[in-house]
DNA sequence: GATATAATTGTATAAAAAACAGTTATGGAG
DNA sequence: CTCCATAACTGTTTTTTATACAATTATATC
């Protein structure tokens, strides 16, 4: 077949916007670019879409390429287009983001790209237009988690409750009543108790839980309304 | 600046997804492609992204081509890559959806591209991934109705709440208790009733509303939830 | 054994959503 | 002119859900 003539072709980029939770905080992992333009400066892990795979697919890649792991959450975000977004070329950038559990990240194969995890609050400048990818992912990571129960994918398989609603309090960035929300948490049948406890933060231990996976892919859909000010958001 | 050498460069086009409703039920307007591949066939309007224009721009501008409207409510809803969606080139196609007031659409402009209005329950067949496209911005539209005031933008500027509500049950699919419906949306003190009334649906009439337009925007992030059975989104 | 720390549990109140039916205005038919 | 059919309009009760709030328990450590 013919091409589509007189049009123009322009480079198509990924840029994943990393998430992890370390119990205590939220963190963003970002890398020290490793070419010009500004390179050397903190950037997020991205890369040009190949002829052969699907924008899906070159977001998987970059993603694993990173941090060695496959088979996380990772939802396409938005896509940036500003003609002079990046001065060198005219290059569109998909953005995603990507919830990990941060214990299951390898340090020494992100080591080449002196890639760091930064507190969300304390990040560093960053290139291009990706501070508004960044605030755009904010937005609807928050968005998302006030209905679905997309949260877990950055916890353990075995957590606490404690540690889910210090998670829930740093996406939201407020306090909840520990009593109403360990009350709506297990209300959703989504979790099961286990008979072991977690003993790290405290002199009582706390109890881990793990998701009911069945429960989890059935109320994906519909989880519940956590956000004590929607108007926030 | 040098540029990045040794990378693919592709086609990136734009679709536009374009909802109206006609009172009674919503509409979808395609066109009668004009070009190979599938030419003559029902297709979304859509374009390529010029070398100078940002995505949004490129958008707008395919939106005004088609229906001479500019400055309504359009929306980037997801970007599509596989690499055989077209199957004369690789494109990569950014797919937005737009809510237009159907009685501001002037049929004559369009006629090059004959243009119709379809009941969305009713759609032809269309090509490529654009069933995938359609049936993503129907969710998109239904998430975000649930929570922000966007299908005024579908209405006339002067509506009535009878109007209104049917809109609400298309787009959710459902039925709502009349007393409830009006309760809950005068609630929100985003309308302005009108002395005038609408004689034509009924011998008694219906009161015009228009929108508060400074509650509007203040209100737009966290408007209502009109979910009657939010398991069905 | 005393103490400090964080986990765990329940109830009363307030707010929001859902269920539900009768009255009113008016154009058109007879 | 009266009657009738149609759709608009309005209010209360019940149920459900969310919120506010404090005492007890387990255990490591001193």
């Amino acid at each position: 077949m013919l091409k589509y003539s007189k049009q123009t072709r322009l480079l198509l980029a990924v840029d994943c916007i990393i998430f992890g939770f370390d119990g205590e905080v939220l963190k963003l992992l970002l890398i020290k670019r490793g070419f010009q333009p500004e390179k050397g400066n903190w950037s997020l892990m991205g890369g040009f879409v190949q002829g052969s795979e699907s924008i899906d697919q070159a977001a998987n890649r970059i993603l694993k390429q990173l941090t060695g792991l496959e088979g996380v959450y990772l939802e396409q975000l938005y896509t940036f287009g500003e003609p002079n977004r990046d001065p060198m070329e005219r290059t569109v950038s998909v953005a995603y983001f990507a919830l990990i559990d941060i214990q299951k990240y390898q340090t020494q194969i992100s080591s080449d790209y002196h890639a760091e995890w930064f507190q969300l609050k304390r990040t560093p400048k960053l290139i291009f237009d990706q501070q508004e990818m960044l605030e755009q992912a904010k937005k609807r990571i928050r968005y998302k988690a006030a209905m679905h129960p997309i949260l877990f994918e950055l916890l353990p398989t075995k957590f606490t409750i404690p540690q889910l609603q210090t998670l829930y309090e740093c996406v939201f960035n407020t306090t909840i009543d520990k009593r109403n929300f360990s009350k709506r948490v297990l209300a959703t049948g989504l979790l099961i108790k286990l008979t072991d406890k977690d003993k790290a933060g405290s002199k009582r231990g706390a109890y881990y839980y793990q998701l009911n996976m069945q429960n989890y892919y059935a109320k994906f859909q519909a989880f519940m309304n956590f956000i004590p000010n929607p108007d926030t958001l």
